[in-house]
DNA sequence: TTTTTTCTGTTGCAAAAGCAACAAATTATT
DNA sequence: AATAATTTGTTGCTTTTGCAACAGAAAAAA
């Protein structure tokens, strides 16, 4: 994403200019934020990846988003509506940059160029979140397993350009994702593959179709 | 929604104020819009109710979203990713305005009054859809209709603070929101109504549970 | 390197969801 | 008011999905 190498420019020229910003870093597993309404923290990944989950009461673990490098986060995208906690999830050692802000639309009152730059931006972060959100939906929304893996791999395969590619989740991951049953999903990655639809090695997944 | 307001006062004030806004009227079933990148263009809904719909391969109707009374919609708020079509559907006689823009973000050339107000709620509107979209994807991702059923009722109840409700769908739309098949939730409605959770006549809702 | 943990791949069985078809009720249309 | 169209409610049957359990592979930790 194009947007990526604005952010990069200027976190790396600004990350100090700002007494409200504070960089940390976690290692697998660990979490990195929860969300919670009125925290007013924005966060932004340096490096690493890192899963937005949900645990349901049944105990279902939902990965709702999933973050690589540059990628923002916090609870400006994504309003907490119901009871069930928000977590962000450490796939690996991760270096993270928080951002405590008073009021995300108006200026900082030292008047910092981090703010400021953040401002202009967020109007877009929101946007790009909100074409993140409306994939997620359109692959949600298919009626069987089959269409949600194959929705995911056009996905990724106009993503990448390539028909040829790695998955970013492990297959359990996956699941989660897709939110279907593991073994379910693996019967129907089976299935794809007899079927001729896919090749399949290890993670590695290459269309065979179109 | 108190946003609602805001558009509500700026759009019967303003409406004239900007030669590239037309009003138009639509009856039932009529297409209000369809949805193409870069058509940069952006409707308020000032009266009656309708539907973002979504045709996929296998005939699959899918309801996106739901519009009622000074909402928003436009491409600008889904990014189209993938080769199905969106349609705006009229569910009665609806009254729409139609606002065509060079760049959302930046001032309209001639500097009119609705064009400023828009750019200004611009942010919040987006962020209003966002999370609609976040609402929409917890539904989606629970794993059985029973649980789509009560977490939808659950939202409606929460929105309008009461326990009894009449649905804004019809069951048969209710089914192409929540992404089943309507014979299998009128099953799962049948049965929650048998196991004492809901009270049902016609597509009034009372919960009976907590 | 060895041990432990997590992930992958598989399967039988049970439960849930989808499909198809139809009658009754409700809502539009003429 | 009569007719047509749509929506609701229901059910038997089929297919898909979920659950549980386990063995082997791979990855992480000791």
């Amino acid at each position: 994403m194009n947007i990526s190498f604005d952010i990069k420019q200027f976190v790396e020229t600004l990350e100090n200019s700002c007494h409200k910003v504070r960089k940390k870093t976690f290692s697998k597993n660990e979490v990195i934020t929860n969300y919670i309404e009125k925290r007013n923290q924005l966060c932004i990944l340096l490096d690493g990846s890192a899963d937005l989950v949900r645990y349901d009461l049944n105990g279902n673990r939902t990965i709702i988003d999933h973050f690589s490098k540059y990628d923002v986060f916090g609870e400006v995208f994504y309003i907490v509506s119901t009871n069930n906690e928000l977590f962000v999830e450490a796939k690996g050692k991760c270096e993270v940059l928080f951002y405590i802000y008073d009021d995300i639309k108006k200026k900082c009152k030292i008047n910092c160029k981090f703010h400021e730059t953040l401002t202009e931006l967020l109007p877009e972060l929101i946007l790009n979140k909100v074409t993140n959100l409306n994939m997620r939906i359109e692959l949600l929304t298919k009626r069987s397993i089959r269409d949600k893996l194959v929705g995911y791999f056009n996905l990724i395969s106009s993503m990448y350009l390539t028909k040829s590619f790695s998955l970013p989740f492990s297959l359990t991951d996956l699941a989660d994702y897709l939110s279907v049953d593991r073994s379910a999903m693996m019967r129907e990655l089976k299935l794809l593959k007899e079927d001729g639809f896919i090749e399949k090695t290890g993670n590695k997944i290459t269309l065979l179709y179109k």
